[in-house]
Parts: C-alpha cells; sequence; structure tokens
RNA sequence: GGGACUGUGGGGUAGCUUGGUCCAUCCUUCGGGGUUCGGGACUCCGAGACGCCAGUUCAAAUCUGGCCAGUCCCA
C-alpha cells in the first residue's frame, strides 16, 4: 500500500511521505508554504498545544490574543527588528479597491503589535510582572524550500511576551522559561540543546537568544524553539515604563519565548521510524485503537465486547479509537502504525471469551491488558511506552555528536560537532564556512557528551576563553 | 533576485525524443455485489487524468509562446 522512502538513506523524502501518508498535513492547497491541517493533523496539534499551555500557565502567564495585522509605522519603530524581518513581511496595502493611508503588516511575531499596547498596561511596579502568551498564525515569506511543519508561510506559533522589573528579574523569566520547555520536551520525548546564539545570530532586536537545536542525521539540526532577553530594546522605542517604589519612571526589562509547530515536525522526524510516525501518548490523537478481530459466528460478541472495554477507556479519560471498519485486521494494524497510535489492543474470540485483551504498543512489545482493570492497565503501558521512546530518542541523540579537532573534520559533516572555540566573531565564520552550515553557539546547559575541557580554539588554536561550541547545518 | 528542470485520475506512473496505432498504460485509491476475516484477502462490476490560455497542423498528452503551480541550484 504505502511504501514510505527509507529513513535512513533518504531522510527528507521518508519525512516529505510519511506527513503526507499519516495524513497529518495536505499540501495541495496551492500556494508555497500554506498547507492544511487535516482533521487527523489538527488533533495531534491540539494534543501539543495543550501542553503548551499547560507547562506556561504553571509558570504565571495567560493567555491573550493581538490582531493579525500591524500598522507600519508601528512595525517600523525598533529599527534591528524591522531589519532583521524586512524581506520576511507580506503587507496589506488595499482595503477594498482603495489602497490603504497606512499599510498594514501581516505579524511575522507579534512584538511590534503587542508592545505598543504594554505601553499603556504598563504603569506601576504593581503591574510587574507582566507575563502573557497568545498562541496564534504568523506569517514570514520564506523564499528557501517549504517544507509541512518545518519551514511555512503561515506559521502556527506560539509566543510568550514579558515584562520584566529589571535585568536580574528579566533573566529569572528566561530560566523559567528554560525550565518550561524542559518539561515540555520530556513529554515529548525529545532530547535537545540549550544554545546560546552568537552576536550576529541572535534574534532581530535581542540583547541575547537562547535556542533550542536537535540533530537530524548528519550534521544537520532544527532549531525548535528560542527564548530571547530584550533588556531595554523594545521598552525603549515603545514606551514601555513604569513607576518604581522610590517613585522614578523606569524603562523595562522585556522577554520572550517562542514555539511553534515545528515541534509537531521533530515529533515526527525524531520518533518515526520505517513504518511510520510513532507519537508519544501524550501528542497522538487517540492514544489508544482498539481493533475487533470478529469471524462470522462471534461477530456480535467480539464487537460487544471490544465496545465494553472502548466505553471503560473513554470514561477514564483515554483518546480511545475504536476501529469497527470492514478492512482485515492486518489492513488496520499497518494503518494504525502508519498514524503512530501508541497502543493497540485487540479482542477477538479469544479475548472477548476471557476479557482479557491483547496489547501490542508502537514499539512492538506485546502484553495483556484485562477489561476490569483496563484504565489502570492501560495507563501502565503507555507510561512505560513513553518511557521506551524517551529513552530510545536519548541513544539516538548522543550518536550524532561528536568531538571535531581540525576545519577538515567539519567539512565532513558526518555528525553534529563539538568545537572548541575561542569566541571571536572571525573564527565563528571560518568554523561556519568550514561545516557549511552555522556555528550554532555555546551550550547553556550542559554537553551532549563529555569532552573534557576544551584547550584550542578549532579555527585560530589560541587558548584564550576557548569554550565548547556547536557546529552544524540548521536544516 | 538569477538560472535549470518538472506538471498525465485522489496518490504514484507509461506514453512525449520521431504528432495519427490514445474515447491514454499499469499499480494504488474510491463506489457497489459476493466469498472472507488472529499481520497489507480474493473476485466480479463500476468511477476517476493529459495544469491553464492561445498558436501551429488535416490531426496535439506529444511541437511553439504566455501564464499558473511546484522542485532543485546559485545570490
Amino acid at each position: 500500500m504505502v511504501d514510505l522512502p527509507d529513513r535512513r538513506t533518504n531522510f527528507v523524502d521518508w519525512y516529505l511521505a510519511v506527513v503526507e501518508a499519516a495524513d497529518l498535513t495536505d499540501k495541495r492547497y496551492g500556494v508555497k508554504g500554506l498547507n492544511i491541517w487535516t482533521r487527523y493533523g489538527f488533533l495531534a496539534r491540539r494534543q501539543l498545544d495543550a501542553v503548551l499551555v499547560r507547562e506556561i500557565e504553571a509558570t504565571g502567564s495567560e493567555p491573550v490574543e493581538f490582531p493579525a495585522l500591524i500598522p507600519e509605522n508601528e512595525f517600523a519603530k525598533e529599527k534591528e527588528h524591522i531589519k532583521g524581518f524586512d524581506a520576511q513581511v507580506y503587507w496589506v496595502t488595499k482595503g477594498g479597491l482603495s489602497e490603504l493611508d497606512v499599510a498594514l503588516a501581516l505579524r511575522p511575531t507579534s512584538e511590534t503589535a503587542i508592545y505598543p499596547v504594554f505601553a499603556l498596561w504598563v504603569r506601576s511596579h504593581r503591574d510587574l510582572p507582566l507575563n502573557i502568551y497568545q498562541i496564534v498564525n504568523t506569517f514570514r515569506y520564506e523564499t528557501k524550500t517549504t517544507r509541512p511543519f518545518l519551514r511555512v508561510r503561515e506559521i502556527h506559533f506560539f509566543e510568550e511576551h514579558t515584562c520584566q522589573t529589571n535585568e536580574a528579574t528579566a533573566t529569572d523569566r528566561v530560566r523559567s522559561n528554560l525550565a518550561a520547555f524542559r518539561r515540555m520536551a520530556e513529554t515529548f520525548g525529545l532530547p535537545y540543546l540549550s544554545i546560546r546564539r552568537p552576536e550576529w545570530d541572535k534574534f532581530p532586536g535581542a540583547f541575547y537568544s537562547i535556542a533550542f537545536d536537535i540533530p537530524v542525521g548528519g550534521a544537520r539540526t532544527l532549531q525548535i524553539g528560542s527564548v530571547h532577553h530584550y533588556r531595554e530594546n523594545f521598552s525603549g522605542p515603545y514606551g514601555i515604563r513604569y513607576e518604581d517604589t522610590e517613585g522614578t519612571q523606569r524603562l523595562v526589562h522585556q522577554t520572550t519565548f517562542g514555539l511553534s509547530e515545528r515541534l509537531l515536525g521533530a515529533i515526527v522526524a525524531v520518533h518515526g521510524d520505517a513504518k511510520g510516525v510513532i507519537f508519544p501518548s501524550s501528542i497522538a490523537p487517540y492514544d489508544v485503537v482498539i481493533v475487533p478481530i470478529p469471524s462470522a459466528e462471534t461477530r456480535v460478541a467480539v464487537l460487544g465486547a471490544a465496545d465494553e472495554l472502548a466505553d471503560r477507556l473513554r470514561r477514564a479519560g483515554r483518546r480511545v479509537r475504536l476501529d469497527a471498519g470492514e478492512e482485515r485486521p492486518g489492513a488496520k494494524y499497518y494503518h494504525w502504525e502508519l498514524r503512530g497510535a501508541p497502543l493497540r489492543l485487540e479482542v477477538g474470540r479469544r479475548e472477548a471469551e476471557s476479557r482479557v485483551a491483547s496489547s501490542v504498543d508502537r514499539l512492538g512489545r506485546k502484553g495483556r491488558v484485562a477489561f476490569d482493570t483496563a484504565a489502570v492497565d492501560v495507563t501502565a503501558r503507555l507510561a512505560e511506552f513513553d518511557r521506551a521512546l524517551g529513552e530510545r530518542a536519548r541513544s539516538a541523540f548522543q550518536a550524532s555528536f561528536a568531538v571535531a579537532r581540525s576545519l577538515e573534520e567539519l567539512a565532513k559533516a558526518e555528525h553534529v560537532y563539538l568545537v572548541g572555540w575561542c569566541g571571536s566573531e572571525e573564527c565563528g565564520h571560518r568554523i561556519e564556512t568550514a561545516i557549511d552550515g552555522a556555528l550554532l553557539g555555546v551550550p547553556e546547559d550542559g554537553l551532549p557528551l563529555d569532552p573534557g575541557t576544551p584547550t584550542a580554539c578549532i579555527a585560530c588554536a589560541g587558548s584564550d576563553g576557548v569554550r565548547w561550541a556547536v557546529a552544524g547545518q540548521p536544516l
């Protein structure tokens, strides 16, 4: 039926085939980079968003939603920012038949939509901290090749924007975001690296940027999120001030935290296998799929038992899909394996009689689930499945890094590399040229390997201020 | 922004060089019937396409031009 390209030798083709075959997206809309969220893909996205919402709200952030259009004059206020996004902005210049007096930008991100309003909302130190987030669509005119979930022109975007009293409390917020992302990624079973971007590669307008990167084969990496400290870079131009306890007017220090549907692409890319997608249980549209196996004589009993099992699990809060279609059982197995269902329960004559279903998780491990204790048994199986999935991802993650000691080694681009780096921009660019990619920066908390203390810069051989940095080829 | 290439049912393809043998091949998919049902069933009947617009020609899926969409490479 569906034959996927080989994942090992032909990763990109495998990815493109699997997201369509698993019915996560339909890219036949006819406009580059604008893809359709299918029913199944939408359900996965909704699960993913629920995790983001849960974790960010646990850190005291509250939801808002700002308009999608930003007036040109506001958009242009922060100079670095506008320069960084200039080439990627869609503009609305007409209303009906007439030209607009002030052109409207379709948000590529929402700083410039939100910050003029922050200036109205923030008056006193009592208004701080101000932590808000929104999940909205943003638009970026990508000129490179677009790929479902990984690089699109209409982006499903999570963005937190905060105002803090000073640089130190803003730094605390950054740390809190890093911790929140650690919990999100753990739920998804996604190992990643937090990396402080070099000066020349930080977010336009930021004081510094910390990004989350994952390896996706060879030297290739994928950025799946970022946290930025803006200091007063935006609050200055937008006039976001508060009166402190002494009666002095001060500018707020700001931070942002951005994630997108790339996370869904990363989950597909990292966990998937030759049979298709593998969803961690928290993301799967259906965390349990029940396949009845009827025969002419046992049909009524088997379907009745499957129904009962589905009902028990649903009442326990599971997202159950009872696949009672007319296809043969084997066809259904392939169907749900392709779509990444974490746990399959089979109910045939034997199971109906014994009231114990056979279970197979998406990693192929078999077990039994008694009807009477189904809710508890399934919860345990899914927890074990998530653990094993995360474990598997972690080994692959570690195996994808290597230490490079020379620029020639980098050029092979077989791994994502740890390199000694003196911190100079010149050496940074030499490293980037060598790997034909990017110097992602210095890891923020912990390395994937234990290479000891770096002794020399890979580019200039100097030993002053050398630290381990990560070099790769961003997708 | 510059260049190269591609476009045939829902998906994948054959046919294109050398116009006619094409009311378009094969696989899959979809609808209906029957026999089946513990890892991708079989069978019978049926459905579905030459990206769009012009041009050349007795004749265009095939040649030419423009447009649209997509892919890849370079800036």
